[in-house]
DNA sequence: CTGAAAGCGCTAACAA
DNA sequence: TTGTTAGCGCTTTCAG
């Protein structure tokens, strides 16, 4: 192995050329500054003789683009960012662009902290599921000529592209689903505050939903969970709600962690699903087809999220457009047997 | 919002000082350079104003190190690499780096390339969980001052850091706990070409048990799906091998994508697990508790292996470390109902 | 067909 | 206590 990097400049003095003939070369530009055809196979050789590596740094500085996208969610471990994530690094890479993950824990000065960095590290663009109430910060840190897109969650009349779900209208499938099947105590767990886009949606397909039956929603029916409770608390306070509502004939949640609080939490009441309590969640898990009961769920089209987000930002890169996108794609309700 | 992005040298000349001065003062060294406070704080005072955001690309091309660290993992999408990436995320950060993630789909060539474009990305260096059968091609790519450790999946007697789980013995537990069960017809799914280290182990560590019980091992009890074969293909050939194999009473499947397969296939034989099979898998996931049945299973010390391996590599990076550590975590034995 | 020179934004010797 | 200067490695006018 070399012991020092070797640059365009070893290759030009080697090849006693000027450092920008070696360039252009390398770039693939000797054809259109006329360059010498044997010129050309010198310094192409000469290149891989050294085992020369551009320097991206050096040339991020010069050109002021780094190939770089910055991603922030709330948590990559979460197996519905991950997987995003892996479709959102997929279309990048199609186009030289490298994916700088960052989890923000849904905390909110960690995301801002996060932005920053990305930002001064020079990404080219930024795709976030933001946890945030409101853009005054993120408007406040992110410059407008920084393209920004959202997915899964966003915000009320922004500028920021974003590519979501019909929330809403998927939930109202799931509570369709629940009355076709003569259920009338429906209950709903959700996280408050929820100040997050899906969240809030849900809940609104939930009451728009129960209104279109002319079913009463009684508060005592819906649990708001803590959002940044642990998930003990989370658990302690599902299972009593489930202990305190037993005229509960189905419940919808809506994240594919409470779904699993709920399971639990029947599980120890010695009560079953779906003979006791009917479920269907938000989300779908591959492994929900193997829970006992089998999971009913709502799926998003991942890979189509992240196709766009990426197909968005991309072209914000390129034509500089300043008008911003919403994509809003359909969900899939999974009737499975719970 | 700005037109142009504000540097160093803007605050110099808006100041009158020079941007040597700047650049100390905004990178704490103000006092080491004796610096008068009042200065300073003039300094500091204009970069708030002006909204300055250091550009970590020229900082970075200067100083040779970009804080940043290379992830090449099979993909990102699998929870198993998702959970780690997240705790090597967390540790990479409290030193301030970040993370490019990048999922190599099990492909050698594509590993390759990756890993040529993190190092001409100047990362400071490279965590891998390798695909590849040997080192030769990575030592050809990766030089010797380019720091690299490898986690899950390791090379004989190489010359790179690892960290890793004890997967013969981990195995053996599994078996020891069928056998004490009163399983004597134990059969073994894995993946083929296995030349994965785990995968070599956690057949090794089978073996060995079988051997130590004095049980016969026939090759018709041993499954090797194509590893490169798509899920249907893989899931035929499960179906085809139980259906074959009804004197198994216990199976063992090498990793969480194979044991779905194995759950789906005894589904549609209408044999039930564990009353006809019983069955524990390597890796554990969350879900794995509420399946049908709860499935046993072994569990690596996620957090702590991307814990590990950062701590190694900032080491390396550090000190310049040149002997290799080799760590080996212990696993759990999670024996659930299957 | 090829080269000289400037400069991206920053840091670090070395002067003053 | 502050400033000058020289580059990190690369691309890009502009001149030959």
């Amino acid at each position: 192995m070399n012991k020092k990097r070797v640059t365009i400049n070893d290759i030009a003095k080697e090849l006693n050329v000027s450092k920008t003939l070696v360039s252009m070369v390398l770039n693939g530009k000797g054809n259109d500054n006329a360059i010498n055809k044997k010129t050309q196979k010198r310094v192409l050789d000469k290149a891989k003789e050294l085992n020369y590596k551009p320097n991206q740094v050096a040339r991020g500085l010069r050109m002021g683009t780094t190939k770089t996208i910055g991603l922030i969610v709330a948590d990559i471990s979460n197996p519905f960012f991950a997987r995003i994530t892996r479709t959102i690094e997929h279309y990048a890479e199609k186009e030289g662009y490298n994916i700088i993950v960052c989890s923000s824990d849904e905390n909110d000065d960690k995301e801002n902290h996060l932005l920053r960095t990305l930002i001064n590290r020079q990404v080219d663009g930024i795709i976030m599921s933001s946890t945030q109430q409101d853009t005054s910060k993120i408007e406040q840190i992110v410059s407008e000529r920084m393209p920004l897109v959202l997915f899964d969650r966003k915000f009320e009349n922004s500028n920021y592209s974003s590519v979501t779900v019909d929330n809403c209208e998927a939930t109202r499938q799931a509570i369709d689903h629940f009355v076709a099947n003569g259920h009338e105590n429906i209950g709903f767990i959700t996280l408050a505050p929820s100040h997050i886009s899906p969240l809030i949606d849900r809940k609104r397909g939930f009451i728009e939903a129960m209104e279109a039956h002319k079913l009463k929603i009684e508060s005592k029916n819906i649990l708001e969970l803590g959002f940044y409770d642990l998930k003990d608390k989370q658990y302690d306070q599902i299972k009593d709600f489930l202990e305190q509502n037993k005229d509960l004939t189905a419940v919808f949640t809506t994240n594919n962690s409470i779904v699993v609080g709920c399971m639990e939490a029947m599980n120890s009441l010695k009560r079953s699903i779906p003979k006791d309590l009917s479920i269907i969640t938000f989300d779908d898990v591959e492994l929900f087809k193997y829970t006992n009961p089998p999971l009913s769920s709502i799926a998003q089209p991942l890979e189509e999220i992240g196709e766009q987000t990426v197909s968005i930002l991309l072209n914000q890169l390129k034509n500089g457009t300043k008008t911003p996108k919403h994509a809003i794609l359909n969900t899939t309700l999974n009737i499975r047997q719970s």
